[in-house]
RNA sequence: GGGCACUUGGCUCAGUGGAAGAGCAUCGCCUUCACACGGCGGGGGUCACAGGUUCAAAUCCUGUAGUGCCCA
C-alpha cells in the first residue's frame, strides 16, 4: 500500500479540451504574470542577480522576426535563472532612432504640406513626441504578445529625463577629458537626410561604375596632363594633380601648373607618396573637400579646400557653369562637355564601393563640414584587453576577430547630427567667441559675463551616442542609485552581429570610461533571421512574415519553439511561417499528454509535491522514465550554461523527452497499470506520471512558457505560478544506466515485432502469438518483461521455444529469432523478397567492417576496444545471416 | 583585394577522429478509449570536388569550385 498523502485529496482535475487553443490562454496567463510583480526584480534582494537589458528596439519599430528570436532567447535565460532563485532583471526600453523617427513623423507632415522648417525647431519636436506618445512604442506590447518577462515598471526611452541627463554628462565628461573635439573634417554626408553619419552609418554597395580620364591643359604650352577619376563633377574642387615622387613619366612636370577646365584655376603639380602609379594614368586631381585621402594630402601640401556643392549636393558657384545642377546631373552634363571640347580621353568600366546612407540608401558624399568627435583610441584599450583575457567572451567566439580589427584600427567618431530629434549637444558659444561644454546651461559667459549672447549647438547627438551607455544610464546613472549598485554589471548581452561596432563595441568602452567594469561578461551573438532562398528579411521585399500574425495563427510558444530550434550556434535560420506547425504540434502533444495524465488522475489523490519512496512498488518502467528525465534535465541544463547558449541543443532534448521517452513509451506503458487491477502499482504509476508531466513542464517553461503555464496550474498540488517555481535538479539517486540499457532492449523487441506486423500488414488492433526461438537464457529480456513487450507489442500470447516453428514471419533482434504465427497464412513470395533485401542489407554492412580487420595496421594499432567492438559485430552480423539463410531456405521450400 | 562562415537524404538542418542522424516531405497500414496538430512501420545520402595526415576522416590539414556575410 502507498503513504497515504499528507495533502488532502484534491478536487478532479478539470478535463482539457481535446486540442490546446493558445488564444484562449496566452493573454489571460501573461495578465497574470503581470499582475503578480514577478517580473520585477527588488534590488533589496540578497540572493545573487542576474541582469540583462534589452537591446533597445527603435521606437518607430515593428516587432520583426528578428526582434522575435532576440527576445526568445533573452527570455528563456531570464526565465532559466529566475525559475533557479536568481533575482533577475531584464531591464527594458527603446531608442529614440534619431534619423528614423526625424524620417517617420516629416513623412506624416509632408501629407500636411507642411515641413518642418515650416513649422520650427519646438513645435516639430512637440509633434515628434505626440507621435511617439501615440504610436511610439507599439512593439513594447508586441513583446508581451511574445511572453517577454520583462521588468515593465523600469521601462526606459533614451530620450527620456534621466538618460538625456546621462548623456549629457557623458559629452561633458569625455569633452573634460581631452577625448572630444570639434573640427573642420572630412565626414560621410547624407545628402537626403542632410546630415553627417559614421563611418558605420555608410553602407558600401559594390557598383559598376567608370573611370574617365581627364586631360588638363598645361599652363602657358602645348600639351596636357591626363588624370583618371571615378567622380568626375568633384574636378571643379580640384586644387592641385598629384603624381608618384617616384614617378619618371612626369618629373618634367612638377612644380608646373595646369589649368582647370571650366573654371579656368591654375592648379599645381605635386608629389605625394599617396598616388599609387599605377592606377589610371599615374597622376590623381585632387580635391581636399569632397574625398577623405585627397583632404590629407591637402592638409600636407597645404592646398586651399574649395566645396563645389551644397548641403543637398546641389552644386554652388564654385562649380561655375553648372551651379544648380543635381550631382548626378552634374556629373553627365560636366563629362558630355568633356567631351566636346576634346578633353575626354576615354571611358574605363571601373568597379567600385559607393557608400549609401543606412538609414535612406542615398549615396554617401564625402563631405567638409563642422563636427564633433569622440577620440577612440584611448577608449579602446581596455576593450581590447577585456576580450584578450576573456574577462568578456563571445558566443560564437570567432565574433572576437571582427571586434579587435575594428578596435585595434579604430577611428574617431563622429557623433554630430544636423538632425533636430535626439540629444542637443550640450556646448554653449557666447557672442563673444567663448565655448562652455557645461550638462546645463550657463546663465552667463564666464570669459565676458554676458548673459544674453549664449547659444546652444543646432546639432544633435548620434543615437549610439545615447545607447552606448545603455547597461549604466537605464539603472539611474550618474546617480548612484540602488539599481546600479545591485545589478551593475550585467550578464548578458544578446544581440546580432550586425550590430558589434554600432554598439557592443562601444558599449564596452563606455562601460569601462565611465564606471570601470565591462558592461557584461558574455556577448551571444543571434543568428540572422532569413527567408527560404537565403535572403535578408527586409520591408522592401516583402518577404519578412508578420510575427503578430503567426502568433494568431500558432501561438506564441509554437513561433517560439520553432525559431530556436532552427537556430544553430552561429548559423543564419530560413524560416517560412508554416515551419511554426512544428512548435504548435509539439505544443499540442503536450497538452494531450498532459490532459491524459490529468484524465487518469482523478481517484490519485497525490500531488506534484509527493515523492515516490520506498513505499512505492518501483516498476522498471517507472524507474526508466525518472531515470530519463534527470538525463534531459541534466542536458539543458548544461547547453543553456554560461558561454554554451546552445539554446536549440536544450530545446531539442527536452522535445525528445517529452515526445519520445514521455508520450511514445512511458504513457503507453503506463496503459495496463492505470487500467490494472492492482491498487498499488495503479497509484505509483499515476504518482510517476504527475512527477515526471511536473518536471517536463518546468524544463520547458523557458522555451515554452504559455502552454507549460497553463497545464501547470491544472496539476494537483500546484501552488503560485509556474514562473517561479523551482527548475528541475539532476537527483543523482534516480539515474539508473543499466536499467536504462535494458528497456532500450526492451523495445528493440518490440520493434521487431511491429516490423512484422507491419509486413504481414496485421491491423493494430488484432493481438498475435508470438515465439521467441532459444528457450531461456538466449534473452532474457523476454522472461523478465514478455508482460509488458506483450502489451507494447500487441501479442496475445509469448512463448520461448527450443527450435523454430513452421508457419512463421521470422524477425531477429540480435542473434535471436523472433517469430510471428501466421498460421501459415505466409506470402512467401513477398516473405522472401523481404528477406532477401535484409539479407544484402547485413551482407553490406559486415563487408563494409570485415575489411578492416585485414587490415593489420589496424589490427594492431587501433585500441582494442574499436577492434573488439568490430569483431562482435561481424560475428553478430555473420549469425544474423545464418539464421536469416536457413529461413529463406525454408520460405523457397514452400 | 583581405578575412570569416557555409556546402550532409527531395527540403531545412544536427553531427569535430572509430560501423551516416533528426524534422518536414514521401510510401504502406491504422480514425486503437491523450493526441490525425496523431500512432506504427518502410524507402531514400560514395557527407561539394581534389589531394594530404592517420591503423581509421563527414569530422584534422592544403588546394579548387560555388554561396553568403564582413572589412578595405
Amino acid at each position: 500500500m502507498t503513504t497515504p498523502s499528507p495533502v488532502p485529496a484534491p478536487a478532479p482535475a478539470p478535463a482539457l479540451d481535446k486540442a490546446y487553443d493558445p488564444r484562449q490562454v496566452e493573454d489571460r496567463i501573461y495578465a497574470q504574470w503581470e499582475t503578480s510583480s514577478l517580473f520585477h526584480a527588488d534590488e533589496r534582494s540578497s540572493r545573487p542577480h542576474f541582469t540583462i537589458v534589452i537591446p533597445p528596439p527603435n521606437v518607430t519599430g515593428m516587432l520583426t522576426m528578428g526582434h522575435v528570436l532576440n527576445n526568445t532567447l533573452q527570455d528563456i535565460l531570464v526565465r532559466f535563472h529566475r525559475m533557479q532563485g536568481r533575482e533577475t532583471l531584464w531591464l527594458p526600453g527603446t531608442d529614440h532612432a534619431g534619423i528614423a523617427t526625424q524620417n517617420v513623423v516629416e513623412k506624416a507632415l509632408a501629407k500636411e504640406k507642411v515641413s518642418r522648417h515650416d513649422l520650427g525647431r519646438e513645435k516639430f519636436l512637440d509633434r515628434v513626441w505626440q507621435w511617439k506618445e501615440k504610436f511610439g512604442g507599439v512593439i513594447i506590447t508586441q513583446l508581451k504578445r511574445l511572453g517577454c518577462s520583462c521588468d515593465w515598471p523600469r521601462e526606459r526611452f533614451t530620450m527620456d529625463e534621466g538618460l538625456s541627463r546621462a548623456v549629457r554628462e557623458c559629452f561633458v565628461r569625455l569633452y573634460q577629458a581631452g577625448l572630444i573635439y570639434k573640427g573642420k573634417y572630412i565626414i560621410n554626408w547624407c545628402p537626403r537626410c542632410r546630415t553627417a553619419l559614421s563611418d558605420e552609418e555608410k553602407i558600401p554597395e559594390d557598383t559598376k561604375g567608370n573611370l574617365w580620364y581627364i586631360r588638363y591643359p598645361l599652363k602657358g604650352g602645348e600639351g596636357h596632363l591626363t588624370v583618371a577619376t571615378t567622380r568626375p563633377e568633384t574636378m571643379l574642387g580640384d586644387t592641385a594633380v598629384a603624381v608618384n615622387p617616384d614617378d619618371d613619366r612626369f618629373r618634367h612636370l612638377v612644380g608646373k601648373k595646369v589649368i582647370l577646365p571650366f573654371v579656368g584655376r591654375e592648379i599645381p603639380v605635386i608629389t605625394d607618396d599617396f598616388v599609387d602609379p599605377t592606377f589610371g594614368t599615374g597622376a590623381v586631381k585632387v580635391t581636399p573637400a569632397h574625398d577623405p585621402n585627397d583632404f590629407e594630402i591637402g592638409r600636407r601640401h597645404d592646398l586651399p579646400q574649395v566645396v563645389v556643392m551644397d548641403e543637398a549636393g546641389v552644386m554652388n558657384a564654385e562649380a561655375g557653369p553648372f551651379k544648380g545642377l543635381d550631382r548626378f546631373t552634374c556629373r553627365e552634363a560636366l563629362v558630355k562637355e568633356l567631351q566636346e571640347k576634346g578633353l575626354l580621353e576615354k571611358i574605363e568600366d571601373h568597379a567600385l564601393a559607393v557608400g549609401h546612407c543606412q538609414r535612406c540608401n542615398t549615396v554617401i558624399e564625402p563631405y567638409l563640414s563642422d563636427q564633433w568627435f569622440v577620440r577612440m583610441k584611448p577608449l579602446a584599450e581596455k576593450a581590447i584587453a577585456a576580450v584578450k583575457d576573456g574577462t568578456l567572451r563571445f558566443t560564437p567566439n570567432r565574433w572576437v576577430g571582427v571586434y579587435l580589427h575594428w578596435m585595434e584600427n579604430i577611428r574617431d567618431w563622429c557623433i554630430s547630427r544636423q538632425l533636430w530629434w535626439g540629444h542637443r549637444i550640450p556646448a554653449y558659444t557666447c557672442g563673444c567667441g567663448h565655448l562652455m561644454v557645461r550638462t546645463e546651461a550657463p546663465a552667463t559667459c564666464e570669459k565676458c559675463g554676458a548673459a544674453d549672447r549664449i547659444t546652444q549647438e543646432d546639432d544633435v547627438l548620434d543615437t549610439w551616442f545615447s545607447s552606448w551607455l545603455w547597461p549604466f544610464s537605464t539603472m539611474g546613472w550618474p546617480e548612484s542609485t540602488p539599481t546600479l549598485a545591485r545589478f551593475y554589471p550585467t550578464d548578458v548581452l544578446v544581440t546580432g552581429p550586425d550590430i558589434i561596432f554600432f554598439w557592443v563595441a562601444r558599449m564596452v568602452m563606455a562601460g569601462y570610461f565611465f564606471l570601470d567594469r565591462c558592461p557584461f561578461h558574455d556577448v551571444y551573438f543571434t543568428s540572422i533571421v532569413r527567408d527560404m532562398k537565403g535572403r535578408k528579411m527586409s520591408k522592401s521585399l516583402g518577404n519578412s512574415p508578420d510575427p503578430l500574425d503567426i502568433i494568431e495563427k500558432y501561438g506564441a510558444d509554437a513561433l517560439r519553439y520553432t525559431l530556436i530550434s532552427l537556430a544553430p550556434v552561429g548559423q543564419d535560420i530560413r524560416f517560412a511561417a508554416e515551419k511554426v506547425e512544428l512548435g504548435r504540434n509539439f505544443a499540442n502533444k503536450l497538452w494531450n499528454a498532459s490532459r491524459f495524465v490529468l484524465m487518469n488522475l482523478a481517484d490519485a489523490g497525490c500531488t506534484i509535491e509527493d515523492r515516490t519512496g520506498p513505499a512505492d512498488p518501483l516498476s522498471v518502467w517507472d524507474k526508466w522514465i525518472l531515470s530519463r528525465a534527470q538525463a534531459a534535465v541534466e542536458t539543458v541544463r548544461n547547453h543553456l550554461a554560461d558561454g554554451q547558449y546552445k539554446f536549440n541543443e536544450a530545446v531539442k532534448t527536452a522535445y525528445e523527452f517529452i515526445w519520445d521517452d514521455f508520450c511514445d513509451w512511458y504513457i503507453e506503458m503506463s496503459k495496463p497499470a492505470l487500467a490494472g487491477a492492482d491498487p498499488a502499482r495503479k497509484k505509483t504509476v499515476q504518482k510517476v506520471l504527475l512527477k515526471t508531466l511536473d518536471t517536463a513542464l518546468r524544463l520547458l517553461h523557458p522555451f515554452m512558457p504559455f502552454v507549460t503555464e497553463e497545464i501547470w496550474q491544472k496539476l494537483p498540488g500546484a501552488q503560485g505560478l509556474l514562473m517561479v517555481a523551482a527548475f528541475p535538479a539532476v537527483d543523482g539517486a534516480l539515474v539508473n544506466v543499466p536499467l536504462e540499457a535494458e528497456v532500450r532492449e526492451c523495445m528493440d523487441a518490440v520493434r521487431v515485432v511491429r516490423n512484422l506486423r507491419a509486413s504481414a500488414n496485421i491491423a493494430p488492433g488484432k493481438k498475435v502469438t508470438v515465439r521467441v526461438v532459444g528457450g531461456t537464457g538466449v534473452s532474457p529480456v523476454f522472461e523478465r518483461y514478455g508482460e509488458m513487450i506483450r502489451w507494447l507489442a500487441g501479442i496475445e500470447t509469448l512463448e520461448l521455444v527450443a527450435a523454430k516453428p513452421r508457419g512463421h514471419l521470422v524477425g531477429l533482434m540480435g542473434g535471436t529469432e523472433i517469430c510471428l504465427n501466421l498460421a501459415g497464412l505466409i506470402d512467401a513470395a513477398a516473405e522472401k523478397k523481404r528477406v532477401e533485401t535484409e539479407i544484402a542489407k547485413i551482407e553490406k554492412e559486415k563487408a563494409k567492417i570485415s575489411g578492416k580487420l585485414d587490415d593489420q595496421a589496424f589490427v594492431s594499432k587501433a585500441p582494442a576496444e574499436v577492434v573488439d567492438r568490430i569483431r562482435d559485430g561481424i560475428a553478430a552480423y555473420a549469425l544474423q545471416l545464418d539464421k536469416l539463410q536457413a529461413y529463406l531456405k525454408e520460405l523457397e521450400a514452400i
